[in-house]
DNA sequence: TTAAATTTGTGCGTATGTATG
DNA sequence: ACATACATACGCACAAATTTA
């Protein structure tokens, strides 16, 4: 093994872990350096010759490392152009059936959502979109959604209590809205509503989007109604906008 | 019941109804304020103590009128600083028939569209949208949206250029992309895609729009079609996002 | 249009460590 | 102990693609 003349490495992870190989190492540190948003999206990382001796490796072993988040779907190489961090654009669809995960099952990717939060109070400022008088409950779960682990939407999402007291248990458990609604006996929903603004997010917003602040969120607030029309959930969601775009298009015909 | 003290106020509603909340009749006042432009856009209200005190009621309930009204863009809070009148509020409603003078119509206001310049240009980037092969020529059109003398979007649309050849000139006599395709053979058209983003503007657009750089706009991205489905018209719309919020809704079934 | 510079892609040879039989 | 196979890593050289001047 090499003496580590690699110390002032900024990561965590140890380039010179005997444990793996050091090119899978090296990819971690790239992967977490993507991940983290350390590196932007669609920028361009410095040539193989000056990565492979910042990480004090050849220039082949550091391609290894590349072609493995080449693989795992996180740069881009073009030859005679350089190595880039792949854009993660997706289209989200604002259509009568609205969902995350479909959204993301057209472009092969797969979602995660995470519960930050539940919590139950007045319905307060959601009672107008759920049609609730004003002091009924509202359940309010905080979400994160990721794709590819990269943090893409931030949502707060009002639910009426009597109804749909009890899902932020399921919503934590499938970590999808839509499995979570159709255990409580809501097998469909459609968005009946979708406002579009957008805004610079606050601290705390961008900082759980991994994102800067001078970085513009898209903000959609959304109201979704079960077959029958009664408003099942209603909130806002923050998009990451160097991640999504959100597509209009007319609803194909039923 | 409370006396009504306050019998100066100019609004038609009862804000001692008993039918809907106390801080529903409130926001419905101060809303009908702002949209009859009683309180000037960019304003600060009153603080919160003493518009509780007008309206007789602690600071809790005006501030559940207060929030109803920044969740609907009428107004927007900045702790230690105040309450404000939000610039204006459009909902720009996308839909298949999307028309800057009809979204404008529904809020009782009218628009004006202004030709900032025009140019023949290789079809290029707008090629693939307009459906003509690469070397084909456009002509692009710079425009601005104004409504009450408040500048609200920037365009560039581009027309694929042996039908549409001439759309310069009717555009700025009419100040309206409708009545100049109509003057030009292109009776109806309707919105097939729209793609929506966002971003920091450039010095030159926050300065055609009248924003500071810092203020993010809202960038859509189109396709126009006519009655058979042929490309007329693409290009994209930066909206101000102080002045102009999406609205997206199924279509009403024709 | 051409040419130079930059950057990734590929091939060869060599060496080391590890698992297998 | 030895041979074999495989993955890993280093060094050099040149090819191919792209950008820039």
């Amino acid at each position: 093994m090499l003496k580590d003349d690699n110390a002032a490495a900024p990561s965590p992870l140890d380039v010179n872990d005997a444990t793996v190989a050091r090119w899978q190492a090296i990819a971690a540190q790239l992967r977490a350096d993507i991940l983290a948003g350390r590196v932007a999206p669609g920028e361009r990382l410095p040539n193989e010759t000056a990565l492979a001796e910042r990480f004090g490796v050849n220039r082949h072993t550091l391609r290894q490392a590349v072609q493995a988040l080449v693989r795992e779907g996180h740069l881009n190489v073009r030859q005679g152009c350089g190595t880039f961090v792949r854009e993660l654009v997706l289209d989200y669809a604002l259509r009568r059936r609205t969902r995350l995960s479909e959204n993301l099952a057209r472009t092969g990717e797969t979602a995660g959502r995470e519960l930050l939060s539940h919590a139950v109070l007045p319905a307060g400022e959601w009672a107008d979109a759920l049609k609730l008088p004003a002091r009924a409950k509202v359940v309010v779960l905080e979400t994160r959604s990721s794709v590819r682990g990269r943090r893409v939407g931030l949502s707060t999402a009002a639910f009426p209590c009597p109804r749909l007291a009890d899902i932020a248990a399921p919503v934590a458990r499938h970590g999808s809205i839509t499995r979570a609604l159709a255990e409580l006996g809501v097998a469909d929903y459609t968005r009946s509503r979708s406002v579009v603004s957008t805004r610079l997010p606050t601290q705390a917003e961008a900082d759980a989007l991994a994102r800067p602040m001078s970085q513009p969120v898209l903000v959609v607030q959304y109201v979704n109604v079960d077959r029958a029309g009664v408003p099942v959930e209603t909130g806002s969601t923050l998009f990451a906008a160097d991640a999504v775009q959100l597509v209009v298009e007319p609803d194909a015909l039923a």
